[in-house]
DNA sequence: AGAACAATCTGAACGGCGTTCAAATACGAC
DNA sequence: GTCGTATTTGAACGCCGTTCAGATTGTTCT
């Protein structure tokens, strides 16, 4: 532990911190005293407490990556379509607070996320295109793209107005019924055409 | 002016500084100044500036439910939810801060949201249900109003990842086009049922 | 071994934030 | 005019992210 990177272990008690509490509540000052180090420390590895953010978020990232990756493709498109939006919602609910962090943490204008970060929301979305594809031959390759996209997206909106919604919060299984409702229509509507 | 009610001048004040700049460049001390009072005064009127924040999403809000009540109803079911999804998108796009004040805004724990803000979005939902109840006839009351959330989430979904998404910003006409399929796959499936 | 230099870490201090509150001010009743 | 009350004021408070002169640690050379 003495000789574990100072970058990681700061990652590790943000993350910790952001799991249990909330993004809200991270402090430079907290943070020091779990990783075991100085206020100053912290600026000698990130240049910014934001930076440090977009490392948690891109750890959250590659974990939602690996829950929607999850168990074996299902038997027919609409299924492994259900499969993934189900999956969304599971990793959403049980990692609520590392789940909003992804999108709670608003980047300074001008700087951009990382590259793996980008590249693991171009794979998600690759992942939701051949299900897509299969399921609507006749959809061009960029078409396919495009409602890979708007599919994830979709998704996303119900999970997020369902589980933080300023209204009543919608419990988990409404939510899971809404997607299973909205996965299944869709997939009705592309393959009919 | 100087009879102007504090309080609708402050939110006056808000507004515009959230409209120009963002909700994240909102401070009591400009605000002040913005509308000729002390800083101490703010909390006179209100009891945090979150509370102010607040009256300004309530604005919004309002201005969001004209905006998709907009041109009168259109010829059909399918139609008017893609009438519907277009003048949110149109809404988000033109005045994009306050939009994303609406979702970037986090209240306190325990805190809640207004009831007319509150009942702003039943309103909006319901609004939703009337056509969806026309391309489904089976469906049941409560399922209709759970497909309106669905769809709303749905359509919510899309356009904030197309205009804040973290990876490339999608430009408005594509999101449009996400829309117009994405309204009609659901129209499709759900009428085909 | 010790001296000299570079690299790193330290934590008090800085500026900016939301919020508070003792003092000043404005206002109505008589 | 005088008193009593309600409102307004803005300096001050506590907390935040961030900085940087000085202390500490590590490395290299003789």
């Amino acid at each position: 532990m003495r000789h574990q990177d100072l970058a990681s272990r700061l990652v590790d008690a943000a993350e910790a911190t952001v799991a249990a509490h909330g993004l809200a509540e991270l402090r430079a000052r907290d943070l020091a005293r779990a990783a075991g180090c100085s206020v100053g420390a912290i600026y000698g590895v990130f240049p910014t407490l934001d930076a440090l953010v977009m490392a948690v978020n891109d750890r959250t990232l590659a974990a939602l990556q690996a829950a929607l990756d999850g168990p074996r493709r299902a038997r027919s498109p609409a299924k492994e379509l259900a499969r993934f939006a189900a999956a969304y919602l599971d990793f959403a609910a049980t990692h609520r607070n590392r789940w909003a962090a992804l999108f709670e943490h608003r980047l300074a204008p001008g700087q951009s996320v990382t590259p793996e970060y980008a590249a693991r929301q171009v794979a998600m979305f690759a992942r939701v295109a051949g299900p897509i594809a299969a399921l609507a031959p006749s959809l061009s390759a960029e078409a396919a793209a495009l409602w890979a996209r708007t599919l994830f997206s979709a998704v996303h909106g119900v999970v997020q107005l369902g589980l933080e919604g300023r209204l009543e919060i919608v419990p988990v299984s409404v939510v899971e019924r809404q997607l299973r409702e909205l996965v299944a229509a869709i997939a009705a509507g592309l393959s009919a055409r």
